[in-house]
RNA sequence: GUGGGCAUAGCUCAAUUGGUUAGAGCACCUGACUGUGGAUCAGGAGGUUGCCGGUUCAAUUCCGGUUGCCCACCCCA
């Protein structure tokens, strides 16, 4: 015998969380498409290369590498933008000259997961990508698309950060930090909010920048303003090129999401927020949730102008994010608003002798024509057996077809909430069955819980 | 990758300072109920106490190792 098991990081996602996943996956992918964007599928396999040199070294360790026989170099994929630039670059000639996708995958990351923070090591991402755009519409349009995401599935207190690469770039410049402490500096930036000020300060004197550079830097972070004030204060410094190119931006796109109705309060500009994929060159963001900081990001993305040009040597300009679904049926299932027992409009249609399954099937058949969703039971079994299986199953109505309905020319109804079990000759059947199914459909969807 | 915790029936957990046959609830199976599920009652099945070694007359319990899982950090979706 082999045990059952599951390598690290990988799950069964059951029925009912499964349904649950469908109905959060048909909503997102209603919103893209009324963005207009279009679907997308790429291999999970890509050739090494294609994956290495645009992530950033700690994210390169955490590539599934595949050893093949023909000598090949392989790895699963990292995330869904890296496989779509692959893509842009063997269809340039192909493709509109605006190519808005979304895709809908699995990634595969060898991390170390953690349930809890919705954390695996095979995940499900849904991307938004805007491919052939300079213009910052696209990254508001992005940001909007995310946010409305974030609504349709019901979340409220949520947050999106923004800052811009080399908004970032420029700051750093003027403290005087290092290119090579530029990663690190970040890092620990990034955790004012979690730690504190006071620990950020000491750990960045901890051999890595002079008193004075920190004070500088924090001339740049230690603001409490609003987005536009936070703006017009760094403007008014007369920083650096970069520094100024990054405000100016955020200021545009944020005045486009002005535009697209999105409420300001819901953004937060974050000149701390470094994000760690190396091939972002723009506007960068993500959302996190206010009440489970523990969860992390819900969604991540920002512009990327020179990722493409590394595949045909000629750049083309690229905005999008990612959409965590694993992480958003995590974060739901915290809030609690994933019922495990989803109500089922099903129709048990039983077989309880033998000699008259064929007529149980014939009649499951004419049912599912009529468009109800008809469970047929397999196999001739007592009463008993399938009365409890149509219980476990939370199943509400039972067709019982024995000798007796045979017989008598008609089929008995069993209602499993009320025990009432009614008799109706074989032409009315399929009409009330579907009075009934149609009835609990409506239902259903009136007291639907938005997920 | 770093740190901490846990490991006993399918699941959730018990088992006195180390002491006889390792228990309970839920779930499962059978019957009360030969054409009626949930509820009740009676019974049944289910275990190499993660694995390997050590200490001991005796180990689920103590020690060492190992594997797995969980939590936090890091990073991220």
């Amino acid at each position: 015998m082999i045990k059952p098991r599951l390598y690290r990081g990988m799950r069964d996602i059951e029925p009912a969380e499964m349904e649950f996943q469908e109905i959060v996956l048909a909503k997102v992918q209603e919103l893209f498409k009324k963005f207009g964007f279009l679907p997308l599928k790429t291999p999970a396999i890509e050739y090494l290369d294609i994956l290495t040199g645009k992530y950033g070294e700690e994210s390169e360790k955490l590539f599934y590498n595949l050893a093949y026989g023909d000598g090949h170099t392989l790895a699963l994929r990292y995330d869904l933008t890296v496989p779509l630039a692959r893509y842009i670059a063997m269809h340039t000639h192909e493709l509109p000259n605006i190519f808005k996708r979304y895709q809908i995958q699995q990634v595969w990351r060898a991390e170390r997961a953690q349930p809890r923070q919705g954390r695996f090591r095979e995940f499900l991402q849904c991307d938004v990508d805007i491919i052939g755009s300079n213009s910052l519409v696209s990254d508001a349009e992005i940001i909007a698309i995310s946010i409305e995401c974030l609504e349709a599935l019901g979340f409220k207190n949520y947050s999106v950060k923004l800052n811009h690469r080399v908004l970032l770039k420029g700051l750093l410049n003027e403290a005087g930090v290092h290119q090579e402490n530029e990663m690190v500096v970040c890092r620990i930036l990034d955790k004012i909010d979690k730690i504190g000020m006071d620990k950020v300060k000491a750990q960045l004197e901890k051999d890595l920048l002079e008193p004075g550079q920190i004070k500088k830097l924090f001339t740049f972070f230690d603001s409490k303003a609003d987005n536009e004030q936070k703006l017009t204060n760094l403007e008014n410094m007369k920083l650096n090129k970069d520094a100024q190119k990054g405000i100016e931006d955020l200021k545009t796109i944020l005045g486009h999401l002005n535009s697209f109705n999105i409420s300001q309060d819901k953004i937060e500009f974050d000149p701390a927020l470094a994000r760690g994929l190396d091939y972002y060159t723009g506007s960068i963001f993500e959302t996190v949730l206010l009440d489970h900081p523990h969860i992390g990001s819900l969604t991540g993305g920002g512009r990327y102008d020179n990722l493409i040009g590394v595949f045909i040597g000629r750049d083309i300009p690229a905005c999008g994010t990612t959409v965590g679904l694993d992480r958003i049926v995590t974060a739901l299932s915290e809030m609690k608003r994933l019922d495990k027992k989803i109500p089922s409009n099903k129709v048990l249609v039983t077989i309880l002798d033998e000699n008259y399954a064929s007529y149980s099937i014939k009649l499951a058949s004419k049912m599912r024509k009529e468009g109800i969703t008809v469970d047929l039971f397999p196999e001739p079994a007592s009463i008993r057996y399938q009365l409890s299986y149509a219980d476990k199953m939370n199943i509400e109505f039972v067709l019982l077809i024995g000798e007796n309905e045979i017989k008598n020319k008609m089929i008995r109804l069993k209602n499993m909430k009320t025990g009432e079990q009614t008799d109706y000759p074989e032409d009315l059947i399929i009409k009330e069955i579907k009075k009934l199914t149609d009835k609990k459909e409506n239902g259903k969807i009136e007291n639907a819980k938005t997920p």
